[in-house]
RNA sequence: GGUGAGGUGGGUGAGUGGCUGAAACCAUCAGUUUGCUAAACUGACGUACUGGGAAACUGGUACCGGGGGUUCGAAUCCCCCUCUCACCGCCA
């Protein structure tokens, strides 16, 4: 969420940034609307304080002037505070009603994009940041995507998972399950190795923290949500890690916070339909492995770039082809400043995959947060958050089972092995 | 699920109706002094909103888990909710 003050003093960036996302004239009035709303609340704000000063002050009055046990004059004074209390109490509901108006505004204000994000609504307008570096090589002509695969070596059962669930529930079994714990175990240790606090964070967290981070109430209807309690399942592990620094004051000192997990993370998905769907393409719950980041703001896109190596590097490790997407203004996340997609290229499908999505959200998260800090002047200043994702896990898989496959079986590219302790798949 | 005890500033913790935005201690920062690593002393030190001021600064309001109530006045009394801890029960 923006501040009101940022939004009044940074008008033109606001709106600029609401054009890179594809809002009309008619939408941006939002913002002339916060501003007049704010303008309302200050006023009746400093009216209030004035009334309520003025009921202290006789409040002590009062009190003076019954250790005095000068009783009438006290209680003459108590009708007047009598009178003062309906009006304040008028103002009061007003200044809340006010309030409330202006937060459900600014809810429904997404983050300001960064200056290099590509004006465009559709992904096919993102801008290829780095182009995939590795030729693309030929497989077998009887090459098949995954879910023939699946059949073919039973490590993946998707219509298993239909019966006990619903759809876009896998099942994985044998090798399959083994190469999933193959692949977490080796990225949880990538990312150590770089630095990053390993967490293993609760799967369900309250209304509070999806509301931190952003999900709430953007994406009401895309989280699993389970009303008797009033929980969600997570859609990813940067909600419970991000709100491990909800509500904090740090000291310059505690930067840079790299923090890391693996979670299942379950997704409604609620509106995909099509081929997209097929198979791990797009699934409802899938695993994942997530970096986070709470950072110094002089530093965020240092940080941002540190992010963006790591994660190529691990694709490199992987042995697959990718390429990473400087996303438009139309497929940015409502939450992020600027945000780059990595996707791996499946040979089999003859189409890339997002496997990771890594974003800067600046202030945007931290405020609804309160994670703040202490800069070098002793300012109470918000920290920036980031994050990334490495990855997510079924469409590694994916791309794994289908680039690697040969007439003899999958290989399993040589980094995993220590984890797998098998090195094909037949 | 039941019973009991609690939630106070960065931390520990005092505080049962006005003198409390809040003692004391610790931590942190600045300074003084003795001076190798260290100690002693002095001072500063919450957040948010808001008025005035170019600024330094200064006036006001709110906040002692959250919400509501009683009262001229509430951290302090009452109600509801929530979280933590302990014990019991139930269960993986």
């Amino acid at each position: 969420m923006l501040k009101t003050q940022y939004i009044r003093d940074n008008q033109e960036d606001v709106l600029r940034s609401l054009k890179i996302r594809n809002w009309n004239d008619d939408q941006i009035g939002v913002i002339q609307e916060v501003i007049d709303t704010d303008d309302i609340r200050k006023k009746t704000q400093t009216e209030l304080d004035g009334l309520l000063s003025k009921v202290n002050e006789i409040s002590k009055e009062i009190g003076e002037l019954y250790k005095k046990g000068e009783r009438d004059l006290a209680d003459s004074k108590k009708n007047e505070v009598s009178s003062i209390k309906e009006s304040s109490q008028k103002l009061t509901d007003q200044l809340n009603a006010t309030k409330d108006k202006l937060t459900e505004l600014l809810l429904t204000i997404p983050n300001i994009v960064h200056p290099t994000v590509p004006a465009g609504k559709l992904e096919s307008d993102n801008e290829v940041h780095q182009e995939c570096a590795t030729t693309l090589k030929e497989l077998d002509s009887g090459a098949v995507p995954h879910w023939d695969l699946a059949v073919k070596y039973d490590i993946l059962d998707m219509a298993a998972g239909a019966k006990i669930t619903g759809s876009g529930f896998p099942v994985f079994k044998g090798k399959g399950a083994k190469l999933q714990r193959a692949l977490i175990g080796f990225l949880l240790d990538q990312v150590s190795e770089h630095g990053y606090l390993e967490i293993i964070p609760p799967l369900l967290v309250n209304e509070d923290s999806a509301r931190a981070t952003g999900q709430l109430p953007d994406k009401e209807g895309q989280m699993y949500h389970a009303t008797a309690d009033n929980l969600y399942l997570i859609p990813t592990a940067e909600v419970p890690i991000t709100n491990l620094y909800r509500d904090t004051m740090l000291k310059e000192s505690d930067f840079p916070i790299k923090m890391a997990g693996h979670t299942p993370c379950f997704r409604r998905e609620a509106g995909s339909y099509g081929a997209d769907v097929k198979g791990l393409n797009r699934v409802h719950q899938f695993d994942k492995v997530e970096v986070v980041q709470v950072a110094h703001p002089d530093k965020s896109y240092e940080v941002l770039d540190e992010m963006i190596k790591m994660v190529g590097s691990l694709l490199d490790k992987l042995e697959l082809p990718y390429r990473i997407l400087r996303l438009c203004g139309g497929d940015l996340g409502f939450t992020s400043a600027l945000t780059f997609d990595f996707e791996v290229y499946s040979l089999a499908q003859k189409k890339w995959l997002e496997v990771s999505s890594v974003s800067n959200f600046e202030t945007f998260q931290t405020n609804r947060l309160k994670c703040r800090f202490k800069d070098s002047e002793g300012k109470t200043r918000l920290a920036h958050s980031l994050n990334g994702s490495a990855f997510g896990l079924a469409r590694v898989m994916a791309a794994i089972l289908e680039n690697n496959q040969t007439s003899d079986g999958i290989h399993i590219p040589k980094v995993l092995i220590p984890y797998t302790k098998f090195d094909i798949i037949n």
